[in-house]
DNA sequence: ATGGTGGCTGTGCCA
């Protein structure tokens, strides 16, 4: 049983390739960010054509996640589309049980550099988001926590640390939030699987990023010690950055027995 | 080289 990961930066533009990923990978869930659209202007048949349904926390031009996964997995349960006790406009989390298992699908803010408002926002919104994982860990053995994180843990996770130094997606504060989730008892999975250096899940359209590695780990799965029991294996896919008109983000793929 | 590209919007914003 696979569960993924996936920026897409735009379903409108990436339904084509989300739907031939999911026929080559056939993941049991797949949770997506950066959809750009509202839930209306998505057509679900497309995915129940090839056997899967879908959760949608959409918004129109920014943001929006998603759950897509296989219909034989059942009614999901205790649906959640915000963070409790953040008001935030932005939709950012989508969040379902599927049987025992708890997954948690989230968009973190970018916060574009750390002397701006956005970088603010996205302290304040991981601070929140921390304290929910806190209890969703306590409340749910079976817990799978992904998405798009924005922060690269440590400097083995980027292409050039000193060009990173102390800049947003690598500052110490934001590593602080991101080893506070590993401290409530969650595994980095791909960390954990993969030793390989330059392991990579984003990198910049600008300036021939993919071309010349330039990339960031910036995607995680994180698993609490249950799920990581039965894990055999996590990796970063990166064939479909090398599509044509690629999302900046490779798929990421937890394995479980 | 203080750039570069891409998506969506609306003549800029965000990543």
């Amino acid at each position: 049983m696979k569960i993924a990961t996936w920026n897409v930066n735009s379903l409108n533009v990436r339904k084509p390739q989300v739907l031939s990923w999911l026929a080559q990978q056939q993941p049991a869930i797949l949770g997506l960010q950066e959809l750009k659209q509202v839930n209306e202007a998505i057509d679900n048949s497309d995915f129940a054509a090839m056997g899967y349904q879908t959760l949608l926390n959409g918004q129109k031009t920014y943001n929006g996640v998603a759950l897509i996964y296989q219909e034989e997995l059942g009614e999901p349960s205790d649906v959640v589309c915000d963070i409790p006790a953040l008001d935030d406009p932005q939709r950012r989390v989508i969040a379902a049980t599927f049987g025992e298992l708890r997954v948690i699908n989230a968009y973190v803010v970018n916060g574009e550099a750390i002397d701006s408002e956005k970088y603010q926002y996205k302290l304040n919104w991981l601070e929140a988001f921390s304290n929910w994982l806190a209890l969703e860990i306590a409340q749910h053995p079976n817990l799978v926590v992904m998405g798009d994180f924005n922060i690269a843990p440590s400097d083995a996770d980027v292409f050039d640390p000193e060009r990173f130094k102390d800049a947003v997606l690598c500052s110490p504060p934001e590593r602080d939030y991101f080893n506070r989730l590993l401290a409530m008892g969650f595994t980095d999975a791909l960390n954990c699987f993969s030793n390989e250096e330059n392991n990579f899940t984003w990198w910049d359209y600008r300036g021939g990023g993919y071309r010349r590695n330039h990339g960031l780990r910036i995607d995680h799965i994180l698993t609490s010690p249950a799920v990581q029991a039965k894990a055999t294996a996590c990796h970063v896919d990166k064939e479909p950055r090398g599509w044509e008109r690629p999302s900046d983000h490779a798929p990421v793929v937890l394995t479980l027995a």
